[in-house]
DNA sequence: TGAAGTGACCGTAACGGTTCAGAACCAATT
DNA sequence: AATTGGTTCTGAACCGTTACGGTCACTTCA
């Protein structure tokens, strides 16, 4: 019978046909894909788990472009995409075991979401994306210490000495307002830590002393908390010269808290992001710029070519430091005679 | 054993202990779900059929909010929700048969798609979205033709009597360039038929030979072809006071070519669009706006609570006539006195 | 003490396809 | 005529799970 449909060489026209116009008289529609993946152990379709709030994949620029190079990888590979909703508040680790997919795509999630652990102890191929090298599963990712240390020197070089930082989330609890030292290196976002990370190291190689550095969390990611951070920061000091956002979009939204306040990019204020969405680039964002969509693409390779048992592979992806007109020497600075524009 | 794993009351506790102990001695990964689908004849998630090269999905804003809707109404019911992919290119019907699903969503795909064909021969509930009323299936839309004609109609009172129509694709086959009366009534895309046919007879009943109207197609949806079908109305009639697009990613196009050729919006020449995506809003433009994210929680809604054999529904969501800053009375026009800003 | 009732546990039969071994058949060769 | 080879077709096993009904031990009540 499956011949019928799967194997039309292996059995005459004319059986085939007999067969085929029975099935069809029968009202039988088709083999069911359910059982088909049940005895060929293959579900034709990679699953996706977002922890976020799974409409927030939707609304972030970046995640965007991730997905969108993801889904083009499935295309190419003839498999579909399942989106897993993976809401971090009722932990509900269910969805994960219930996923019938070939292999995980992790996308940003905390490294101690219950969700990733819950993929791992799935025995299909993973590959983890924006998070610590695990050891054991593909990774691809960026240098975000790095880059967030060339944005920095940047930054130094131009005379920044005094600067704030309004960042995304650090941990699954919301906390809203000033980072200690600790929670930032706690912090359970892979990307951040090593974003954070890269800035103090920069700043406090250029004699800065970090710990006096006001740094405000938001759990939302939108302009509204960029706005929002940014104004926290501002009102804790004001003497700042520039504003260091660990996305575009809170960057943005930083843009407009200033400009509520009467404060000029870059003159007044320098204000940068990171990512280096459409948006951004329109806007002439100081940004470092991260191959959103390639690294989708990355990802989805990987984890379907995942030849047997070769050792776990670690890819990183170039980024691009992207001077925009939001970054000038601080007004009146002592550096601003050598580097202003 | 499954009784372990699901069923925690149905069993003492001691031996559920004793049964997982082992369980995770033996290196038993937890049960199958694909397996389990095959059984309990639930698959826990539902398909998106985008007949679109799928990355197509990421870049078309309104696309967008409708997929971020239909995620919502996903998540909410705890089911997956599996992006199909559809090359029109090769006709890979199998795609679809694969695809291990409790339900199916198409979303505007032309109406003679062999994959919306083949997602009807399926046993599943389906919904179909931006496509004709089929009869035999839940159905979500708007009245794009009202909606057209009701935007035609604020054209009309300011006085636009010649004007031209950019439009997206009509039809599977590429065909970049003016549209002919027949392949208007023929288009195979439900929601750009019947957008067309409410701008003809608005404009048929003012007194215009909309068989003189440049009515130019794009194969590509993006704001190039915006840009580029515009140049093709205006090389062809210059006297046109209003282009009428039949989207906002056109539109917005449309308006770059316009600067382009030093032509000042409104004042000399009028530019709509249709659906009242983020960006035409920040632009200021005159467009019919469509709820895409509710349009996309109706379908997963629609599709999720689908009790057994009530008749097919259909549901219509309202739309909203957005006069922004784009649509003035002609220069020079008759009416201009009367109606002008 | 025996019958009936209760709850925990276990064995088995689908679910619907794919695959593979081998039966049946026919033709050609020794 | 018997063996061989090749092709077409049939049947049974298997994939891993859950639903269901039956067994068994143990309690309760007459």
């Amino acid at each position: 019978m499956s011949n019928a449909y799967n194997r039309p060489d292996q059995l005459s026209p004319e059986l085939r046909r007999r067969v085929l116009d029975t099935a069809r008289r029968l009202g039988y529609p088709g083999p069911d894909p359910v059982a088909r993946s049940l005895r060929t152990r293959k579900a034709g379709a990679v699953g996706l788990l977002l922890t976020e709030n799974l409409s927030y994949a939707f609304r972030d620029p970046a995640a965007i472009g991730f997905l969108e190079g993801l889904a083009l990888a499935c295309e190419d590979a003839g498999t579909g995409l399942l989106l897993v909703p993976a809401n971090p508040e009722r932990e509900d680790v269910a969805s994960v075991h219930r996923a019938g997919v070939d292999g995980f795509v992790v996308y940003s999630v905390p490294d101690d979401d219950p969700h990733l652990a819950a993929v791992l102890e799935r025995p299909v191929p993973t590959v983890v994306c924006d998070q610590p090298d695990l050891g054991t599963v593909d990774r691809v990712g960026i240098d975000d210490r790095g880059a967030m240390y060339e944005l920095a020197r940047h930054l130094i070089s131009l005379g920044h000495r005094r600067v704030g930082v309004v960042c995304m989330r650090l941990a699954r609890d919301r906390n809203d307002g000033f980072v200690t030292a600790d929670r930032q290196h706690a912090a359970h976002f892979h990307v951040q830590r090593n974003r954070l990370s890269g800035l103090a190291e920069a700043f406090s190689e250029a004699g800065v002393d970090w710990s006096q550095v006001p740094v405000v969390e938001r759990f939302d990611h939108n302009m509204a908390s960029g706005a929002s951070g940014a104004a926290q920061v501002l009102d804790k000091d004001p003497q700042i010269t520039a504003l260091i956002c660990t996305s575009d979009v809170l960057a943005l939204g930083a843009m407009t808290e200033a400009a509520r306040r009467g404060l000029r990019v870059p003159h007044d204020l320098s204000v940068t992001g990171f990512d280096g969405i459409r948006e951004a680039e329109a806007a002439g964002l100081t940004t470092v710029r991260q191959p959103v969509l390639e690294k989708g693409r990355a990802a989805g390779k990987l984890l379907l070519d995942s030849n047997e048992r070769s050792r776990p592979r670690s890819v990183n992806l170039a980024t691009e430091l992207i001077i925009g007109k939001t970054s000038a020497a601080p007004r009146g600075g002592a550096e601003e005679r050598w580097f202003g524009p």
